[in-house]
DNA sequence: CCGCCCATCATCCGATCGGGGGATGCGTTT
DNA sequence: AAACGCATCCCCCGATCGGATGATGGGCGG
């Protein structure tokens, strides 16, 4: 809370130069921070936070060109004095987690005031986790939970009904492929969902094949 | 139509024992057919084929251990004597166009009757091509369609449309995501569902695994 | 200039999915 | 014996998807 010791370094990172643009003006119209750079995708947010050295990484998730959960990985790994706070725009993201154990320091939705994002990057430098209301309430849900699931191994049975799904076969044909009913196939499909962490089948089939339980 | 100057040798190819007992039975209870022997996955296919040398394999695409499109590729590829018929069980299944570019002789759908079966089967032995009605439909209008869409390259914004696919994303969440309304959305996957020859998002994100568009 | 592709938007509608329950049998592990 | 994982089945229901169809505007190459 003391005045302006010394400004906090800032590196912004989205895809959107709309957003980069608002978070900038956000910032460097406020007292004690500054705005070292942006960048426009992970790879790029790696090269200018190693190039910049700043104090925290405002890093959105979802960006075209590499991942952002890769870049802070890599930061993580790379011993980068940054600390990263993710700001993304639906807590509905299944990131937040893997974000996390990839060693972000915080976790934001966009639309929280500016007082708190204020607050956030603050403690953000200081090492300090801040988390989103929203997002704080799933993560202690998911970590209460029986504990994680997301590396059990998929059954027999749930990796032959994964691998019609990857072929576009609807629920009911599968359930006749494999000679059993349509209810026992969305059971399946419900268990591999929590063992894979998704919500649909899209996402079920990437996951598997960046597991390699597919391909 | 001649009687039976010499039976026609077969290879009964399906993952499900049930499936395999009741082609045998079949044709082995009518004349002029000889079932050589059995296989259970793509590999076996291959092997027995080379053993038994048959007249006609009758070969179902979906199987555990082995794609039925490949040892088809196989067959043909190494100059097998055997015409490969296809007896599955949808003809939905987007494997027809392969399978028939693989060097299938046929392609049948399990629930033909049986006079059709043996008679596909006579003509597949004297290496005339035999389609189901549906089949056929199909093939004419993907064949008489513009080309092969299924080689075209995806445009950028499909490819970004895609990988929020693969990540669980929602029609509504994408189109807010990329600043576009859901319809818009919904064109874009009709387009590269299209173009990657598949019918839902799940096949879609598996297909571009498959071709390195995504991972 | 005309056609073609891309991106954008819209509406309608049936089919499908995913989540919420809960229930049974059957091996294996403890 | 009890607990557990797995596979199997059932119901209900709102949300979402995918298909069909049609339209507009911008850009690029013939």
């Amino acid at each position: 809370m003391s005045p302006d010791a010394s400004p906090i370094t800032l590196l912004i990172v989205d895809d959107h130069p709309v957003v980069r643009d608002g978070l900038r003006g956000m910032f460097e119209s406020a007292p004690g921070f500054t705005v070292l750079g942006e960048a426009a995708s992970g790879e790029e947010a790696v090269e200018r936070a190693a190039a910049l050295d700043p104090d925290v990484v405002l890093m959105d998730l979802r960006m075209p060109g590499g991942g952002g959960v890769a870049a802070i990985a890599h930061l993580t790994r790379t011993g980068a004095r940054a600390r990263v706070l993710v700001l993304t725009t639906y807590d509905t993201d299944t990131d937040t987690l893997p974000a996390i154990e990839a060693g972000a320091t915080g976790y934001l939705l966009k639309d929280a005031p500016r007082d708190e994002l204020f607050t956030a990057v603050r403690a953000a430098a200081e090492g300090r986790t801040v988390l989103s209301p929203a997002v704080a309430s799933r993560l202690v849900s998911a970590v209460r939970a029986p504990g994680n699931e997301r590396n059990e191994p998929l059954s027999a049975r749930e990796r032959e009904v994964l691998a019609l799904v990857a072929r576009g076969t609807s629920n009911r044909e599968i359930a006749r492929e494999l000679f059993i009913s349509e209810a026992t196939v969305k059971t399946h499909l419900t268990h591999l969902y929590a063992k894979l962490g998704v919500n649909d089948r899209a996402a079920a089939v990437a996951t598997a094949y960046e597991r390699g339980i597919l391909g």
